[in-house]
DNA sequence: GCTTTATGAATTGCATGCACTTGATGCATG
DNA sequence: CATGCATCAAGTGCATGCAATTCATAAAGC
């Protein structure tokens, strides 16, 4: 649940700016964590779905008008990307959209990998009833959508990692796997290859298994060949395609950010 | 070449100051070093040191008093620093220094072991000679130290921690485990009994060992069973002191706060 | 006398204005 | 014709002002 904090205006207009300089907030809501998380939450999601292409600019101005809001909301909520690695500071200069390098890539793998070891160690033979039944509806679900629709296959076999982090009931856990979850989407969509991450749905499967089972070492040999595969699926096209994607992308996504 | 313009805010700089600016700053990026940043740096190094007691208020105008800065900056480093987990940003009422609980101190802990094997594993035996003294060095200072100031031992001790996440090369990893070695930091200052960080220093020296031998599952071994000890020697002081320290703590750092 | 409701001070949330930096365009020069 | 330099526009960096919320204090009601 990290997406309830959108009031009225989901991904439109965080504030109605009809009385722009005066509108009250819409007085009283609950629980309503200032818009900066709600424009904050939006860019990382349009990050991950490529709807803003690495190395895209992101002005203070644009995205200020595009939610409704002043530069400085805008420019806080670039600000905690930029911390979480999605987002890239150039002092004066302005927010880019992450670009990482494959090196980046690979160092993101790497910790993301010791992660959700400790995510499945964590959970080995501890989930209860009605935890299975959630994660194996949710493979059920992958295994629908594997083949069709490709970004929602993205999207859930994200979300499963993040399922799983969640039921370890560790918090910084789960915001960590976040953080590499999102960054790892992002660097599949520029390294990997279009339909490379539709793979990996039995894997799911598998792991939920041993992780019933209570075989801890095996869950964690299983979670970790998975994501070793998925790694390489994406840095093994470096070889061939590294000269072209990864030296126009760049251009490619500035050139988008401009006509947009 | 306009000298005319003399900046107003600007008077006192944030970049003088005697204060607290000592520790290494999210090394890693480029300089930059904007003045949010400088800021962001100089909270973290004072809640690490308790000189900001956890709880206590961090009111956005005297932060910018204190620095020479508009609310603005310090709003914005009290973001960023509640992305890292140091402070806590409640809705319409501010920033309080973090005050995590044992359970959230536990999840920490947990986290920061994964980390600190990724870190153990990545260096086995791929150690350089350069670097070799440069561990060797900082376990000797630790040791000059050991006993005397405590402070300062505890300031190399999670030093020693980040220096060897740096020599992964592995900036992703480098974040992650500062973040949580100052959170660590924190708990420990919390729970921890005083003088319980001082141990450990011949550990250090033991993991550099075996990390130079190549021994990659002893060093990931010794890592492991050096933070469970760390993590335990502040876990179990619960038992005894939870109901002190921990209820009674917030409000004494509420005092202080109102104090300074 | 104690609970409940107004009033006010302190502080956050947010928008906006102004100076400064940076990169681009056009002009003069070799 | 290419190179270096001044001018300019776009956009960031930061401070500040105003409305809204919250908490504390005081007044009114039972």
């Amino acid at each position: 649940m990290n997406i309830t904090r959108v009031k009225k205006g989901a991904s439109r207009s965080v504030n109605d700016p009809t009385a722009k300089g005066k509108g009250p907030p819409a007085a009283g809501e609950s629980g309503a964590i200032s818009r900066t998380e709600a424009v904050q939450d939006a860019l990382r999601q349009a990050i991950i779905e490529q709807r803003l292409q690495p190395g895209a600019k992101l002005p203070e101005d644009a995205i200020g008008d595009a939610f409704g809001t002043s530069r400085t909301i805008a420019r806080e909520a670039l600000g905690r990307l930029a911390v979480e690695g999605l987002v890239e500071l150039k002092p004066n200069r302005g927010a880019f959209v992450a670009n990482p390098s494959l090196d980046e890539g690979r160092d993101v793998f790497v910790v993301r990998r010791g992660l959700e070891r400790i995510v499945t160690e964590c959970l080995s033979g501890k989930l209860k009833a009605d935890e299975i039944a959630v994660l194996r509806d949710h493979v059920a679900r992958e295994r629908e959508v594997s083949g069709h629709n490709e970004v929602e296959s993205i999207r859930l076999a994200g979300e499963f990692h993040l399922l799983l982090a969640r039921l370890t009931g560790n918090h910084v856990l789960v915001r960590y796997v976040t953080e590499v979850v999102s960054r790892c989407s992002l660097i599949l969509a520029m390294y990997g290859r279009p339909h490379s991450s539709d793979c990996g749905v039995s894997e799911h499967g598998e792991i939920v298994d041993a992780l019933i089972a209570g075989n801890g070492a095996r869950a964690v040999e299983l979670m970790d060949h998975h994501l070793e595969a998925v790694a390489s699926r994406a840095l093994l096209q470096q070889k061939a395609e590294r000269d072209i994607r990864d030296v126009l992308a760049p251009y490619a996504a500035r050139i988008r950010g401009l006509e947009a």
